[in-house]
DNA sequence: ATCAAATTGTTTGATTATCTATATATGTAT
DNA sequence: ATACATATATAGATAATCAAACAATTTGAT
């Protein structure tokens, strides 16, 4: 492999393999990219140990707690919030219904509509599995001085706007100018 | 009857998991956990288009990435890197292996040890896949202002801190005065 | 030296996730 | 009516994933 020392920046343009969470060349954006990649596996790795503790498994988890947040939830859209194909939703929420955790009502103005809800078991169910990694976060967010909360916030949003998804997904290499409003749908 | 699943990306996500990180108080915590929970959800998405791409799957996409960043790795030191169990990562590199991307040797000193590193093909393998998101990233934030660079460096760095998996598994359960992660359901 | 315990990794057996492609039912427009 | 679009479900296949059992090797205590 092609070793970056000095004068990378010209280098750089052939970044297919420019490993985004790779530590090797240390510049700022080198720096940014290393913590954002501990965050996330900080985070995912909280998903599965709170699953764990649920019995359930990380895609179940994260679809409760759509649920509960949401109230009641179309299937489709369901399965755009969690990031699965509508087929997978329909297999998992097949679980979920079986364990009692949620139910499905049929649409009544337009019957092909599926309606989840979580139920009093499903809300018990996410209650028994407190987030720790959240709970932590929001203690020690709050312990921080005023200004720096605000930077923090104000930083996670720049990342977000950095990282803007949408108009990533909307721009493959060949840069079709049209924008789709469902990049899920295949 | 307005439709729920136009531009979900923005719309949904603020409301969506205004649970899993909240309590409906929009303070400055919520902020920083909307965002991160939004650069969560782009980041995981891009993993799975990215291996896509390349016809792997997500988690045999981050192997790759970690051995070509890392060089020769034990399999049990894998198994932690990507978060998965040996027995997961046994099979996972049998399949790599029958695919040519990666190789196991047997240690020398310890023969119960096996590396594993990533073959010329596994190095193409990845390389045909450009990895958009990070490209983007690396692109946009190359032309924020040094000063800006900083600041999102610095604010990444403290949510590590504030997310620091090791302190949180050693901090009691029962230690969650004062935060209410679900508000007052009974 | 010997043998029990710890380590490192693989295998096995089972469950689930996940996808693509297809089917079914319903709605909408011509 | 016909044709197309939408919403969900099903089928078939591959792979992920885990826990538990297994195997090989090293370590350590006596």
């Amino acid at each position: 492999m092609a070793q970056l020392s000095e004068g990378y920046e010209s280098l750089r343009l052939s970044a297919a393999h420019a490993d985004m969470w790779s530590e090797g060349v240390k510049d700022q954006a080198e720096v940014a990219l290393v913590a954002l990649r501990r965050v996330l596996k900080a985070t995912a790795s909280n998903v599965k140990a709170v699953a764990q503790k649920t019995g359930l498994t990380a895609s179940q988890l994260l679809v409760l707690q759509v649920l509960r947040s949401q109230g009641e939830t179309l299937t489709g859209d369901l399965a755009r919030a969690v990031d699965l194909k509508q087929a997978t939703i329909s297999i998992l929420i097949d679980r979920l219904q079986e364990a009692g955790l949620v139910e499905r009502r049929r649409g009544e103005d337009d019957r092909r509509r599926v309606w989840v809800h979580i139920t009093e078991k499903g809300l018990s169910a996410l209650e028994g599995a407190p987030d720790l990694l959240q709970i932590t976060f929001r203690k020690r967010f709050s312990e921080l001085a005023d200004w720096e909360q605000a930077s923090i916030s104000a930083a996670l949003l720049r990342v977000v706007s950095l990282l803007d998804a949408e108009k990533i997904e909307a721009s493959p290499i060949l840069d079709v100018s049209g924008v789709n409003d469902f990049p899920s749908k295949n």
